[in-house]
DNA sequence: TTGTTAAATGAAAACTATTATCAATTGTAA
DNA sequence: TTACAATTGATAATAGTTTTCATTTAACAA
């Protein structure tokens, strides 16, 4: 079951939410690709439809959807801002293409006896991690004959 | 065997580039302390002995240790830009408290089987990845009597 | 030592990314 | 439809980082 757009829209609507076209557009973009986005990628894409949009409102709305974990934030390499669908709402990561950028996510990160393990060692009370692949795609990597 | 600010200070010579009192007093700050700093902290720290010292050049230096992998950047949940020393050349990652910043190293990722998997399942070329616990230190965390 | 030279430095300006302020606008619920 | 709080866009402010360039300096050879 895919998280369309329109069931967001519900989404943010019902935490209280205004549901402006702004937000509907961020939303739309974000939706519409499986790569992470910078604030400054979403809102050239949004101005295309929405010319009038201030890139303060991508900002604002950024912070919101992430707030709400519709959006998630992904730590690329160099720039540390940028956002994606949050898929489902499966524990998930990031492998990222060094060359393209572009994301793929994967689940089972089988973290939790390292976590454990941690935690004991180190009496951390651990709330989180952050876990991402770098590498070349399919795409980018060198040929091999 | 820990490696001093002299030793590495001798392995910046050795690579052709020059050991410059600003230099030293850089990695004389980083390796005093054990958590990670950012560019202004160590501008800050390094200026008190050095007041003569230029922001630029702490920019600089971090640039080239972190390319020489004499002192590592550590993604912080807010800011993306700490520098910690590299303690010997182990692979390694870290541990950081959210409130108090603290950060704790830890070794035996065990990421391998996983990189494996990932790896044929999406045909990147995995080269590296990045992997962070956050929670909070034995210091910060709630008092359980 | 001293001289030479490329590398490094500091100051200032330029940029880029992000946040705060505030008056005008607008979605929502009554 | 109205009322009101939430949201928006413009602008300015701030923070973080990089560029430029003239001056200084570490390293090495003589």
């Amino acid at each position: 079951m895919k998280l369309t757009a329109n069931k967001i829209a519900g989404i943010l609507r019902e935490k209280g939410h205004k549901l402006t076209p702004q937000r509907r557009a961020v939303l739309k973009t974000i939706a519409a690709t499986c790569d992470h986005l910078t604030p400054e990628a979403i809102f050239k894409k949004v101005k295309q439809d929405n010319p009038d949009i201030g890139l303060v409102t991508i900002y604002r709305t950024l912070d919101l959807l992430s707030e709400l974990h519709l959006v998630c934030r992904v730590h690329a390499l160099d720039g540390c801002r940028s956002y994606m669908m949050r898929r489902p709402t499966e524990h998930h990561h990031h492998m990222v293409c060094s060359q393209c950028g572009r994301v793929v996510d994967f689940t089972g990160c089988s973290l939790a006896d390292l976590e454990q393990r941690l935690s004991e060692e180190t009496r951390f009370e651990i709330n989180g991690h952050l876990l991402e692949f770098y590498g070349l795609c399919p795409d980018c990597r060198p040929v091999t004959t």
